[in-house]
DNA sequence: GGCGTTCCGTTCGCTGGCGTACATAACGCG
DNA sequence: CGCGTTATGTACGCCAGCGAACGGAACGCC
């Protein structure tokens, strides 16, 4: 069993400076995140933002008719629940683990009286804000004008640049549910990907052969997504591995304590 | 010639405590905006925030292809340039104005020194940004799933409530560029509202006939963006009407000189 | 190692919106 | 008032993605 990762893992935190980052430390708490948990509800009021670390979060927007779409993806390059010091403290969107791992959290409250102290972390967070609303105009428009294959091409390569390996777990209904189309949809789009070599896979396991040929098959979408983040985040990348964070292993709260696998420690 | 309108007609604005805005007011410069000009441009940087008042900017983003799709509208309910403090200060995406009009305007530097000041603007500004992201992410999923025609409808609906009449001024072109359609598509759509009675039109003229026909033609989305708008700006609409601004009558600059129509006094 | 469940593949007809191409009609300028 | 420009109407074939339905295969559990 691997050990919990660390809170620099969240390319947010580790681009805190150091004093403020001790100063939250203390109530950042561990989380693991299991696929389908949900973080928030439609409406519901965010009693924590979280800072996934290998987890990756799925902000969705589910329509009355039970069709729903991503609206936007999170993972170690981001938080979830913005909207707890934008205003509101709900969106009309849910947050759902999309891919199960870790991540830490931190109580609302606590959040909040830290953005307010109008330090680094407001900053970090406004700028991660403009990014989030990058990804989500881009989606918009994504939507309207590009094809099933570019799509999926987009988001498998979003989703493998927060992964550590180059394998997603993941059903091709779940995929469907992400990108808003059938099923069918998704097993032939990623059956021509397969035809061309560029990823393989077999019942709930996706594996990414050929980056570069994903890149050359995707839309403008990526890329846009992709150099914004660069550009609001750049020091993001700096601190990263040149931080060793070694708190007292913190004990590991489920995010929505799923009955059955209680019993494991 | 009507006088220009005063900078209370737009919500944000007049939400401000008189303190606030007084101290603004100052450096608010009245601006008339004329249909198609460009108040930024992709990756440009801001040079002033913009409040309208009658005119409707329309965020939009366009694809390498040359299609563009809009992203979220703004009217007399908002402000155009939030990037310029969430970050970064520029955005991939661009604005344009849909509807001629007037609004008034603030240089950067001195908007971003009253965001800094982390009084009302701040809280107010916040809460705006979350209600676009709102608008957004309700345009990625409505582009996904629903009709042209409703579609159309929640544009429409979207656009009159900034407008002080029925009437837009608005050729089926252009309502195509911002749906991100085919022009055909918004003449047949269109047909199909003329035909219910809903609305009439004629070249370059769209009249709104039977707004509760529309509301009941329209998608959730619609009601969606406008709950969240007035759950996250309620007191936007208070101060309203019983402001009367009267500031000695300010000079008008045009956003972006258009060449011809300059010799107009 | 069998069995049930979950996931994936495939098919068929359908339709909404696309691309193209052209006709007609309204406006507005001189 | 006529003429050019610009906006709108219509038509045709096309195709991506939908909806529904079903068969088969992989995995995991007992």
């Amino acid at each position: 069993m691997r050990s919990t990762p660390s809170p620099n893992q969240n390319h947010l935190l580790a681009a805190l400076p150091t004093a403020e980052f001790e100063r939250l430390a203390p109530h950042l708490e561990a989380v693991e995140m299991r696929l389908g948990d949900v973080l928030y509800e439609s409406g519901e009021q965010l009693q924590y933002m979280y800072f996934p670390t290998t987890a990756i979060v799925s902000l969705h927007y589910v329509m009355e008719n039970g069709s729903s779409s991503e609206i936007a993806g999170v993972g170690k390059e981001g938080a979830v629940g913005i909207s707890l010091f934008m205003g509101g403290n709900t969106t009309p969107s849910r947050a759902v683990v999309q891919t199960g791992g870790h991540g830490y959290r931190i109580r609302t409250q606590l959040m909040q009286e830290e953005f307010k102290r109008a330090e680094a972390m407001q900053l970090l967070m406004l700028r991660y804000t403009q990014a989030l609303i990058t990804q989500m105009s881009q989606t918009a428009a994504c939507n309207r004008h590009h094809s099933l294959v570019q799509q999926l091409c987009r988001w498998l390569l979003l989703t493998l640049d927060r992964m550590p390996s180059n394998e997603l777990v993941m059903t091709q209904e779940l995929v469907a549910s992400m990108l808003g189309v059938r099923r069918e949809g998704v097993t032939e789009a990623a059956g021509k990907l397969q035809q061309a070599g560029l990823i393989s896979y077999r019942r709930g396991h996706i594996t990414v052969l050929d980056r570069k040929g994903l890149e050359s098959q995707v839309c403008e979408c990526y890329a846009v997504v992709k150099t914004e983040f660069a550009r609001l985040l750049p020091d993001v990348l700096q601190r990263q591995n040149f931080i060793a964070y070694s708190a007292p292993a913190p004990r590991v709260a489920v995010v929505r304590p799923i009955d059955q696998a209680k019993g494991r420690k």
